[in-house]
DNA sequence: TTGATTTCATTAGGTTCCGAACGATATCAT
DNA sequence: ATGATATCGTTCGGAACCTAATGAAATCAA
């Protein structure tokens, strides 16, 4: 049986790893359901970036900040920083590299002299005018062996997951 | 549309972006899935780094170079970096840090001048005998919302992903 | 009004992360 | 043999990433 023969099955590293710890009482299914969230964002990620961001000078982050801006429109850095999932203080250096491309404004917020406003400027919504549906055929691309009820059952157990997390 | 409420939940970031993208044709389905991989994947990391790595002082990358040689035994340095699923250049520096924490060792290859063998010591092996488990308790917990067949569902799900990534 | 506290963003210091360029070694062609 | 090519790991330059410390501004206490 050769390995032209494509389906979901168990890798080698798999295997391997079981082998490891198959003596210490471990779960596998949940060790193997983590496993495999690493390796499917590690992969999307990079595919991402190779494919589609690295190419307008963006990194992962930087496109998510975008997003986020262009979604929600103007935000408070520290809002920004929360719904983009990054530290205040990374959030800093990414709106520096951002402010670099001209692809967002930093404002002072009105009346609380500590507080930042950040705003995508238009040319930054023209880019996500053009990236977001690329990146939305990308997305479309890799989950392409699932079928919509497949998404759906994946994700309502990756909201499950993060439910518990942060529950 | 001014929101002075706070209240930031998952289902309100996604409406929200449901209403941005919705005339362009997008597919909901696949971007809410690779969504939701990422959330999945950054939570369960910072918990793991919070939790257990930064107390021992080990990034989770650092970590995840660990399990592989934990588990295959020694290898060399590009075979290393692939398994890890990270560069070779920063596993030059995750190696130099792992190093410095006495938990692998840098060998010359036999035959060629050329490569690099990375051996776990006898330190590292104690530390994942010990930390491995409290991994793995980590691991059930985040999954304690599915059951056994919705973790075989949902590493079957990730693994079609990855199959797709790799075509 | 001052001083203490809180709440913002930034800086400081360090690791991780990448691609590209680099030296060193091995291999291949002639 | 010897020059060209390929394959190693490292270095370099720069961005991303964190926590802790700092600076700046608002607020609270008295």
């Amino acid at each position: 049986m050769t390995d032209s023969h494509h389906d979901s099955s168990i890798t080698r590293a798999e295997k391997a790893a079981h082998k490891r710890v198959r003596a210490l009482g471990v779960d596998l299914g949940a060790m193997d359901a983590v496993a495999n969230i690493f390796r499917a964002a590690n992969s999307i990620r990079n595919k991402a970036e190779r494919d589609l961001l690295t190419p307008h000078g963006l990194s992962f982050t930087g496109f998510t900040v975008l997003w986020v801006l262009w979604v929600w429109g103007p935000r408070e850095s520290h809002q920004l920083a929360e719904e983009s999932a990054v530290s205040k203080s990374t959030l800093t250096g990414i709106i520096k590299t951002l402010h670099g491309l001209k692809l967002v404004e930093r404002n002072n917020h009105p009346t609380d002299g500590r507080r930042l406003v950040i705003t995508p400027t238009r040319k930054a919504v023209r880019l996500m005018e053009d990236l977001f549906p690329k990146f939305n055929k990308l997305e479309k691309e890799v989950t392409r062996g699932l079928t919509k009820q497949d998404k759906s059952d994946l994700i309502k157990k990756l909201r499950t997951v993060l439910h518990t997390l942060e529950g």
